[in-house]
DNA sequence: AAAAACCCTGACCAAATGGTCAAAAAGGGG
DNA sequence: CCCCTTTTTGACCATTTGGTCAGGGTTTTT
């Protein structure tokens, strides 16, 4: 296959070891600096994200992305090269906001306040950008062939090094014992739910779509599941409007 | 593309993996009353499992599921008409054994018991039909194109109904306030991430596959997550291995 | 045995889709 | 203005894919 005079920069031509963010383009200062491309890359990006997150890989098509972002098809191909390495950029950008999540679990911390802080994280993200949630979830429901890698390196070491910390925290008598790498799988879905299975959710609420109180709902659900199966008590919620016991 | 082989077209070979035994031998009246039919629906049903749930609706060819079927494609369509009609007639099938488990909230039950039922069901589905999850999980994720009636009417249908038993057990001072909604959510999420999002489990816990004492893991740790919910004494586990607090 | 109903399938489309390319435009430094 | 790089894009393929169909086979009924 003989690739075209366009020069694609984030296209995946290497085996499966990318992911790393967007290339650093600062290596070429001709022009204006690349501030074109980047634009661009970026709009083509948010495009792509919406269109992959409803349809998955096989489903999107260039055609589909280009009419999202208002550019012509040859367009995407020109800064992306290929479909999968548009893809591909597009998955290192979603999993780049993924892990860092994970930092509120620090030894020093008390495990309630990580715990809140986490849920709270995660379900901002999946306010904001239910998108990424879905690229990201469609990418591991069928195999995480793009980014396996990715799992069994970065994130596993990652995950343990913070199941470590809930050991740690177990062990000194800060919270119940709980299998930490369980927890953390708990913990994803019950929070990546409300992003993944919108639909299902607001239909058997019988809502349109998912609102901000209904997140909201959900972020204090789930912070209560969390904390009781800790054994740690539970903090009001902010809004003060749950009744306590 | 996922079979290699060439012996496609046999006209005599005989499927090996079919694992479907008949109840009755001996007083079958007529050799034929649509048998013939039944039996290859099952068979293209079967094959059509595993391809959708691995390559989503729009990744999964007609071939495709005619290799694995062992068939040629014509005859997919000869029974199902269109590849809408074959992936309906799957959701159809898939989402059949989907609500049943929701049969274990009955008002006359202990709490315990019922949470308990319904997550051992859960996770034996997980195990035994992953394929299955994942099928449902995709059409959820991009918007239940297929499907949205059905939440709508009969799944909400249920979960109310099954939420207020659950609100009646609060309210009974049997088990301690939880949201009915979004606790079955959760439910559904932390049992359903161990199908949908199985090569991610596996990854972390540095498993080429999650077996079945993973799985039995899974299982101890969510009951234990719900039950701690809900306020509910926890039961040793059967294994008796965990020392309990 | 003949008719009827059901089953099977190779060969064949029309449409869609990922990708290519050449030529033209835009941009900018000298 | 000239020269060089970057960007833009319409037109154009090769391949894939869902779907059709006519004709042949097999079983059941009359």
């Amino acid at each position: 296959m003989p690739r075209g005079g366009a020069t694609a920069r984030n296209s995946g031509e290497e085996p499966q070891d990318q992911i790393r963010p967007l290339a650093d383009v600062s290596a070429l200062p001709r022009s204006n600096g690349g501030r074109t491309r980047r634009l661009n890359e970026d709009r083509i990006l948010r495009a792509a994200e919406a269109v992959f997150a409803e349809a998955g890989f096989n489903g999107t098509t260039m055609q589909a992305i280009a009419e999202a972002a208002n550019l012509p098809k040859a367009n995407l191909h020109y800064y992306f090269g290929t479909k999968e390495g548009l893809y591909r950029a597009l998955l290192n950008r979603v999993l780049d906001g993924w892990v860092d999540a994970f930092d509120h679990f620090r030894p020093d911390r008390e495990p309630a306040d990580a715990f809140a802080d986490y849920v709270r994280d995660k379900m901002r993200f999946t306010r904001q950008r239910p998108m990424a949630s879905k690229v990201f979830a469609n990418e591991i429901i069928h195999g995480a062939q793009h980014v396996s890698h990715y799992l069994k390196t970065k994130l596993r070491d990652r995950v343990n090094e913070k199941a470590a910390v809930i050991a740690d925290w177990i062990r000194a008598g800060k919270m119940a014992p709980v299998d930490p790498h369980h927890l953390f799988f708990s913990l994803w879905a019950v929070t990546q739910t409300y992003a993944d299975f919108d639909v299902q959710v607001a239909a058997v609420l019988a809502k349109p779509k998912l609102g901000r109180e209904d997140l909201d709902d959900a972020a204090n659900h789930i912070l209560r599941l969390v904390l009781r199966t800790c054994g740690l008590p539970e903090a009001r919620p902010k809004t003060g409007i749950e009744h306590h016991t």
